[in-house]
DNA sequence: GAATTCGCTTAACAAATGTTAACAAATCAC
DNA sequence: GTGATTTGTTAACATTTGTTAAGCGAATTC
């Protein structure tokens, strides 16, 4: 009973759509709900899934990874937000990205590579995970083999994200890439410190502060 | 024999480094033997795979996807080099990537969401491809289940590559990003037009001249 | 071989963005 | 609540980068 407490999200619709039991009492959650909609998942292997991904609550401002170690785990973010940053050189932070509910975040390339990672992942807000090892991945992965296909998927995404990054920083001035992010990201923006969303589109604090105040006319 | 000779590479080691006669002249290709790199394969599996691929030269200039279609195909490229790039609305190119021998190339978002492409892809150099459909990608991946597991590790060496051009367009400045490129990736840089390196780092070709300019010092 | 295009450079100027520093506003710790 | 810290704003100035226009040599075309 405890438990649901956990997946208690209020913004989802009705309190079955959060918590179903299918058949024998199978406990799918948003986490293999959201794996259900690629590969389509039978109740052994949903129970497989929900126990293999274990959980972890962090409280705003918590980290989860530290730059140095490798990041040798994957989570699915139940509830919450997180950022993932680096330190440059001269001191200052880097927002690499943010990670709202019902996606998936790691230090990935450290995790992929198996090299220790230069980024750190804090959460912007209370914030629940469903973690699982590399390991445990790979050794799931053996026993449903269909989860390649959506570990595939997954990865086909965040590179179509990046490249959409890419273009917008490779051709976009400051003040466009403001616009969009506010009118395609604006549950990301508002909420956070505007020194991590100006890092995250490449600019100082400062313009950016100087962007908003052109943008108000 | 006609086909020796297109894959005849100077530039690899011994001539039976490029073309391996494994068993019962099962043919190997740079394209079977890069994927048994990450997933190994049986002899049938090669053969499978390379009738399925098959075979497309380009002329220098010419070109293989063009803007407005759904690609529906993905490349391997054997020979030649090849450029990625779309229109902006003022008319001018934007270079997205370009990629060399022994990697693969499509316009991915478009390939991976069935959606028209915005972009372009010629070739910078004489250019030979192992083309395959998406379609036939499928079918092969239902024949060859590992290869779910070559697809995923390809995506996620396209994040990887992508999420480090990210970083650096977030935080270096052009003269930081030409030095950059100019080390790690000089074959690219030379021999390529230099307005097409500028615009993928994401800068004017005449702002491209004074930084080097600025270099010779 | 003359004309043309292409690739690259240069220079003057304009616009965008960074830097520094000071301060205001909001939030946090006690 | 009050002082301290964080967060956001503003302004003056410096630097970076874009724009426009011109020119030049090599390759290409006719």
């Amino acid at each position: 009973m405890e438990r649901k407490k956990i997946f208690g999200e209020p913004r989802c619709s009705a309190p079955n759509e959060n918590v179903s039991f299918v058949q024998k009492s199978i406990r799918m959650t948003v986490l293999t709900k959201n794996i259900n909609q690629i590969v389509s998942l039978t109740p052994e292997e949903i129970n497989a899934i929900e126990n293999a991904f274990g959980y972890l609550e962090l409280s705003k401002g918590g980290f989860w990874v530290k730059q140095g170690k490798i990041c040798d785990q994957v989570a699915f973010v139940v509830s919450g937000k997180l950022r993932n940053f680096y330190m440059e050189d001269a001191g200052n932070e880097v927002t690499c990205f943010f990670v709202t509910a019902n996606h998936f975040i790691s230090s990935f390339t450290s995790f992929l590579t198996n090299t220790p990672t230069h980024e750190n992942i804090s959460a912007l807000e209370d914030t629940v995970l469903r973690v699982i090892s590399k390991n445990d991945l790979e050794k799931l992965s053996v026993l449903i083999p269909k989860l390649q296909i959506f570990r595939r998927v997954i990865a086909e995404n965040l590179f179509i994200t990046m490249e959409k990054r890419v273009a917008i920083l490779q051709s976009k001035t400051a003040y466009e890439r403001y616009e969009k992010m506010l009118k395609e990201n604006p549950e990301i923006i508002l909420g956070v410190p505007l020194q991590y969303t100006a890092s995250f589109l490449g600019i100082t604090p400062q313009h950016m502060s100087r962007l908003r105040k052109e943008m108000m006319k």
